[in-house]
DNA sequence: CATGAATGAGTGTTCATTCAT
DNA sequence: CATGAATGAACACTCATTCAT
C-alpha cells in the first residue's frame, strides 16, 4: 500500500533524525551522563517523541551503534572480498576502518563511552549484532593472516589470532590516541603511520627470525 | 611537634583506605555507576567520613588516579634511567608498564572507566598530575627514541614523536583488548607478543626504506 | 432528515463499543492503571477515536457508569411497579439487582475500582444521573419498606431510612466479598442467603420487640 | 547499647509520623492519585526522606496497613477471649470493630483505596499478615458461630461459614455506607442498628425455619 | 573526627490529550 | 470522521552532598 510505505519511511527517517541527535549529544556528554531530555533538546523534538521511537535509552544506544556496525561492516567484508593479495587485502582492510573512523569521528566517541569494559564483560551488553560482526570480521581477516602468512607476505612467528590482535589492538589505540585530539593529522598521513608501524613496527633489528627469506 | 605527625600520618592511612576501597568499587561497578555508599561500605565507614577525607567524588577518584600516577611515573623514570642502550631500555618502559598493568588490572578498569575520551579532553579532566606525567615520561621517551634512531637501533623514517604515539597507541590498545578478558597469558607471553610487533609489526616486506643498513 | 437520523444512530453505536471496550478494559486492570491505550486496543480502534467520541477519560467512564445506572434504575423501578405486596417487592427488587450483577460482573469491577469514597465524596465524582437514581430508587423503597412496617410484613424498631441502609449495606457488602472470588455460587443461592439474612439476620433470640404480633 | 536504642526509638517514631503522614494523604485523595511529594509535604519533610524508612510507596503503604491490621488483630482476639456465651461474643466483636472504625476513619478510606479488587485477587496485594489476620479471625469467629448454633442462640440453616460473610459483608457494606457520609450517627446509635438488624435482618415473619424452639 | 539522617535536584519513563493529515 | 505521531507535565525513585550530633 503506497501510504503504509509513507508512513515507514517517514518512521524510519525520524528514528534516523533521533539516532543522530543522539550520538551528537553522547559525543559531547558520554553515555551516562547524557540525559534524554539533552538527547531530545539535540534533536529538537518533545522528551515524550523518543520514546515513540524507542522503548528505553539503551535501545536508542543501541540502535545507534547497531546502525553503524551494520554499515561499518558492509565495508569491511568489501574489503576483505576486494581483488588483490592477502597482504594488500589486509591493507585495505585497515584504510577502510580508517576512512570510517575519520568520517564518523562522534560515533567513536560514542562507542567508546558507552562500551565500556565491565569486570569481564562489556558495559550493559553491547547489542548482539555488534558482536556479531567482530566474529564475522574477525573470522575473515584471520583467513586473510593465514593466506598471507603462507605466501610469505607477513611474519609466521606468530599464530593468526596474536597478530589479529595486535591489528586490532593497534587500530584501537591508535584511534584513542586520537580521539584525544582535537585536530588530526590527514587521513594520508594516518595511514602511512599506522600502515608504517604495522607492517614494522619501530624497525629494531634481528626480530623476524621467521621471515621467509625471498 | 609529634602529635601534629601522628595525626598526618594516621590522616594519610585512611584516606588511602579509601582510595582503595574506591578502586574496588569503581572496578566492579564502573565510575558512573558506583554511588558513594557502595565505597563507604566497600571501606567499611560511614558515608559521612568520605567526605572528611575528600571533598567530592571526583576529588577522590582524582585521589585514586594521581596515587597510581605517581608510582607509574616513579618506576617509568627508574627504566628510563637504568643502564643500557636506548633500545634496551625502551624495552623496559615497556616491561616495566606491563607489569604494573598486571599488578593493578583493578586500577586500568578504573581508568578505563573514569577517563573517558570527551569532545577534546579526558573525562571530567584528569588531574593535573597525569596530564605531567604523561609529558615528563613523554618527553623522556622521546629522547630515548631519538638515541634509537641515532645508532640505528630503529627505523628513522618516521619523527620520534610518530614512534611514541605507535608505542602508546599499542600498548594502551592491547591492554584495552586484554582488559575483556577473564584469563590473561603469562606477563612473559604478554611481552613477547608486544615487544615482537612492537619491533617488527607484522613483518611485511620492503617496509623499512629508511633502515640504517648495519 | 434521514441522513441526520442515520448518522446519529451510527454515532450512538460507536459509542456504545467504545464504552462496552472500556469495560473490559477497565475490570482487567482497574481505572487508575488503565491506559486510554489499552482501551483503544481493546476496542480495536485507534486512540484518537476515543477523544472523537469522548472528552476525556473520565467522561468515558462517566458515559459507562450511567449507561448501567440507567439500564438498572429501569428494572429497579419495574420490580417497584411489579403487583404485588410491599414485601414481595422488597425481594423482587433485591433479586432484580443481583441478576444485574450476577449478569455484569465486570461493571461492578469498574464501579468498585472507579467509584472509591473520598473525603464526603465518590471518586472523581460519579456522575451525577448515578446519585440521581440512588436517589430516586432510595426514595421509592423507603416507600415500599414503610408499607410493609405499616401492613406488620416487617420490623418497626427501626424507620425505614434505617432498614433502607441495611438492605444497601448488606446488598452491597456481599457484592463486594463475592467480587473477591474466582468462582459464585449459583444465582438461586446468592439469593437464598442475601434474602435469608435480610430477613431473619443470624436469627438471635429476643431481639424483634416491636415485632408486630400477628 | 544505650545509644542504640535511643536511635531505634527514633528512627521508628519517625518512621510512625511518616505512616500517618502517608494515611492523611490518602485519605485525601486515595491510593493510586496521592504523589510520594503529597505524602512528604503532609509530613512536612523533604521527599527523599521517605525513601530513607521506606523503599518504595508500596512498602510505605504496606507499613501502615500492617500498622493497624497489628492493632486490630489484638482488640479483635481479645473480644474473642472475653468472658461470656459465644452470642455475647460475637456482639462484642462486632462492637470492637465499629469502635476501631469510628477511632480510625481515615485509615478505612485508605483501606478501602488501596485493597481494591482486581480480576481475582486484591489490588498490589495486600501484606501477608493481613490475610493471616483474616483468616486467624475467621477461624476464630466460625468457631464462636458453630458454638453459638449448637446453643441454639443463633439460627442453624445456614453454615457457620456462610453466616462468617454476612457478618462481614454486613459490616463492611455499613462501613462502606457510613465512609460516604460528612457525619456519622453517634457510636451507640451505630452498635443499635448493626447489631439490631445483623440480629433480626428485616424481621419478616417465617424465615426461621430451623431456629431452636425454646 | 566520625556519623548517617536529611535533603532536593535530577533521572528515566509514562500517558492523557492535542491536532495535522 | 478517523488516525496516531507528537507533546510535556508528572511520577517514582536515586544519590551526591550537607550538617547536627
Amino acid at each position: 500500500m503506497r501510504s503504509e510505505d509513507f508512513k515507514q519511511r517517514r518512521h524510519d527517517a525520524t528514528a534516523e533524525i533521533l539516532v543522530q541527535a543522539t550520538e551528537a549529544a553522547i559525543a559531547q556528554k558520554g553515555y551516562e551522563s547524557v540525559t534524554m531530555r539533552d538527547i531530545a533538546t539535540q534533536a529538537g523534538c518533545a522528551l515524550g517523541t523518543l520514546y515513540v521511537y524507542f522503548k528505553s535509552k539503551r535501545e536508542l544506544v543501541n540502535a545507534l551503534i547497531e546502525r553503524h556496525a551494520n554499515i561499518v561492516r558492509e565495508r569491511l567484508l568489501g574489503a576483505i572480498a576486494a581483488p588483490g593479495g592477502p597482504l594488500e587485502r589486509l591493507r585495505l582492510l585497515t584504510l577502510t576502518f580508517l576512512e570510517y573512523f575519520n568520517q564518523n569521528r562522534n560515533f567513536f566517541k560514542v562507542f567508546y563511552s558507552a562500551a565500556q569494559p565491565r569486570p569481564g564483560q562489556l558495559a550493559f551488553g553491547l547489542p548482539r549484532s555488534v558482536q556479531q560482526i567482530e566474529e564475522d570480521i574477525g573470522r575473515a581477516e584471520i583467513g586473510l593472516i593465514r593466506q598471507a602468512q603462507e605466501l610469505g607476505e607477513i611474519r609466521r612467528d606468530f599464530p593468526p589470532e596474536a597478530i589479529l590482535s595486535f591489528r586490532k589492538g593497534l587500530t584501537m589505540g591508535l584511534m584513542g590516541e586520537l580521539n584525544l585530539r582535537e585536530e588530526l593529522p590527514s587521513q594520508d598521513e594516518q595511514m602511512r603511520i599506522v600502515w608504517g608501524f604495522q607492517t614494522g613496527g619501530i624497525g629494531a633489528r634481528g626480530n623476524h627470525a621467521d621471515m621467509a627469506k625471498p
